[in-house]
DNA sequence: CCACCCCAAAATGTCGACAATATCGACCCA
DNA sequence: TGGGTCGATATTGTCGACATTTTGGGGTGG
C-alpha cells in the first residue's frame, strides 16, 4: 500500500486501486485480456464503473485499450523495461535537480534523517531497506521538487509500473548498500543545493539500477 | 490541426478532439467549469460520452476532476507555464540522446531536408516557421526516440498543454530564426550521433525558449 | 484444399433513469 | 447581526438495457 493519502471516495476509486493493486502484483496477468463483464460480476459492480477504473488504468500505462476491442493489460519486456528506466533517468534527474533548489532546509534535514534511520535497519534486517526505504527516499525527492507535472507523472503513473516490473521479475534483490551509499550522496548534493551535481548523480543512480536488472534478467 | 494521425472512431473519441480543441484555443476558457449535462446538450451526446471524454481530457493535465464536484479546466499561471518546461527539458532532452542513438540514417536525412525547406520557408513568409515547422521538428524528434513512453507522455499529452499557452498567451511571436538555427545544430549533432551534445543542445534550446516566454510575460 | 462470405454470439459503445452527494439560500437562534 | 442548521436544487455517481461492432466458425463455391 503506497504512502501516499489515496483515499477512496468513490466506488470507482476503490475498484480503480484494487484493480491496479491485482495488477501489479500479478494477481491478474501481464498481458491477459480485461473483459469488462467478467471483471464487472467479479468485482460487483456496474460495467461504469469498470470501465471508468480500466480507464484510468490506461493513464497509468498500466493496461492498453482499442476501440471496439477491448483492454489488456500491458505485456513486461526487457525492452519496455529499458524505455521505463530512461524515462525515469531524465524524469528524477529533473526531480532532483529541482529538489536541491526548492526543497526547504527542515525537509532535507528529514530526509537526512530518514537514511540514519535506514541505516541502521539495514545492517539488522538486510532486505528492509530495498523495498519501503527505496521507495521512500524517491518519493520525498520528487515531492521535493514541488513540480506538479514531475509528481503526477511520476507517482500516479511510472512507479506503479515500476513496481510491476520489480514484483513481477522478481526484482527483491541486493545493490542493497550499494544503493544505499548513492542515495547518501544524492541528499547530501542537495544539502549542498548543488543542482548540477544532484541531478548527474540522480541520474547515474538510476543507470546503475537499470544496468543491475538488466544483468540479472540476461543470466537467466 | 496536429499531423499525427488520430482518426475518431468512437463518438467518444470525436467529443474528446473536439473538447480538446475548444479547451486549447480557449473556446472554452481557461478555468471554468465543465458542467456534464450542459456539455451533453451542447455536443448531442449522453453523458457517459461526455464523462469518458472528459476523463481522457484529465489524463493530458488539461482538465482537473474532484469527486462527487466536477471537472475544471486547469487554469494558466506562469508558476504552471514554468513548471510545464521544466518536464519538457527533462523528457525532450532525453529524446534526443535517444533519436541520436536510434533513427535511421534515412529519417535524419529527411529531417535535414525538412529544415532546408523550412529554412526558404521562413526568408518568405515571416511566420510560417513558428507554428507548424516547430512543432514538426518536435513531434519527429520525439517519435525517432523510437520511446513509447517518452511519445505518449509528450505528444498525446504535454504539447496540448503547450499549445495551450502559446495560444492563449499570445506566444506567436518572433525567435524564429536562433530558434531555427538551434534546431539546425541539434540536427547535426543527431547526424553526429553524438547523445550527450544533442540532449545539451535540445535543453538548452527549450531553456531558452521558456526565458523568451517568461519575458515577455513579465514585460505586460 | 483453400479462399471467401455470411451469420450468430459475445464484447464494447451508448443511452436514459435513478441514487448519492455537494451546493446554496432561507431560516432560526443566540 | 453573525453563525449555524436544515432543506430544496442541481450535479455527479451508478446502474441496467439497448445499439453497434468485432470475432470466430461453418458453409459454400471455385
Amino acid at each position: 500500500m503506497p504512502l501516499s493519502n489515496e483515499n477512496a471516495v468513490t466506488n470507482a476509486d476503490r475498484t480503480f486501486f484494487q484493480l491496479r493493486k491485482d495488477i501489479v502484483e500479478g494477481v491478474i496477468a501481464a498481458g491477459s485480456k480485461l473483459s469488462e463483464t467478467e471483471l464487472s460480476t467479479k468485482y460487483e459492480v456496474s460495467r461504469a464503473v469498470i470501465r471508468e477504473a480500466i480507464n484510468r488504468l490506461a493513464t497509468c500505462h498500466l493496461v492498453e485499450r482499442k476501440a471496439n476491442v477491448g483492454a489488456r493489460v500491458v505485456a513486461l519486456s526487457t525492452q519496455g523495461l529499458v524505455q521505463l528506466y530512461q524515462v525515469r533517468e531524465a524524469l528524477e534527474g529533473m526531480a532532483a535537480r529541482l529538489a536541491a533548489r526548492n526543497m526547504t532546509d527542515e525537509e532535507i534535514a528529514a530526509m537526512q534523517h530518514l537514511l540514519d534511520s535506514h541505516f541502521n535497519k539495514v545492517k539488522g534486517e538486510e532486505n528492509y531497506y530495498q523495498e519501503a526505504g527505496d521507495v521512500d527516499f524517491h518519493y520525498r525527492i520528487v515531492t521535493g521538487s514541488k513540480n506538479n507535472h514531475l509528481i503526477s507523472v511520476l507517482i500516479d503513473g511510472l512507479y506503479h509500473l515500476v513496481r510491476m516490473y520489480r514484483v513481477q521479475l522478481g526484482m527483491a534483490g541486493p545493490r542493497v548498500s550499494t544503493a544505499f551509499e548513492e542515495h547518501r550522496h544524492i541528499v547530501n548534493a542537495i544539502s549542498n543545493r548543488d543542482e548540477e551535481l544532484a541531478e548527474l548523480l540522480m541520474r547515474r543512480h538510476i543507470l546503475y539500477s537499470k544496468n543491475n536488472i538488466e544483468r540479472k534478467l540476461n543470466d537467466e
